[in-house]
DNA sequence: TTATATACATAAGATTTCTATGTATTAATT
DNA sequence: AATTAATACATAGAAATCTTATGTATATAA
């Protein structure tokens, strides 16, 4: 029989604010780091981000499969230590189309800052 | 006979990482100005972010009438030029959710910052 | 031997947002 | 005079995203 151990396998109080924002994320990781598997990424961002931000499987898996369907992305399955790896790596549309959510997440910082401290605009 | 004419009436291309952040939005914007009523609420941020991030009415309402029932926010109906305004502003327990939103976003921004530019962390 | 870590997956439900439509008044344009 | 745009609210259906929960499987640490 399967019992479930749940300890921090699920975040907790991500803001909702993260919403929208888990594409560009694992975008940016990618194109920084060439390659990265799903479990990689999940514990890049929890590291990057000191813990506060934990990326849910739930969400990501999907996610990435979403990617690669749009052609964003494609993958490379391996076999490490007897475990499944996928391996997802931006395709050369998936290059261009990172370049513009880079600038769309500048833009939405800048313009939530405006909002925030509108004495700075 | 009613005839729909959709010139701007809804926003276009907001990208996707705004998702999440309407009600932080709205509650900044409150604790800033006393109170607003909604349509004005959609040309403050068309005019902070010239232009760039339009509030969609669909979205902002619904968002409204969520945050009254929460408690968040209290209204105030009022007639001016024959036309019905609701004035929203924030009561105490909004007061205080606004500084804890306020303080989400700022880690979040400082999390997408972090992901986007590595370097300077 | 039990729990934790690694590594994938999906389904149900909740939530949010977009699109479209609806009503009504006033102001501006043609 | 008639039409369009602007002001001001509203809601319903669909789409999209994320959370919660569950499932399978291997390796390692307690």
């Amino acid at each position: 029989m399967y019992i479930c151990s749940d300890v921090n396998r699920f975040s907790m109080k991500n803001s909702q604010l993260y919403k929208g924002s888990l594409t560009t994320i694992v975008m940016k990781l990618l194109e920084e780091n060439g390659r990265m598997y799903g479990y990689e990424i999940t514990q890049k961002v929890k590291e990057i981000t000191k813990g506060e931000l934990k990326i849910t499987e739930g969400a990501l898996y999907p996610a990435l499969h979403k990617l690669e369907a749009e052609g964003v992305l494609e993958v490379e399955i391996e076999n490490v230590d007897n475990r499944l790896r996928k391996y997802y790596k931006l395709t050369e549309k998936g290059t261009s189309e990172t370049i513009n959510r880079l600038a769309e997440l500048e833009e939405f910082i800048k313009n939530m800052q405006s909002i925030v401290n509108p004495k700075l605009t």
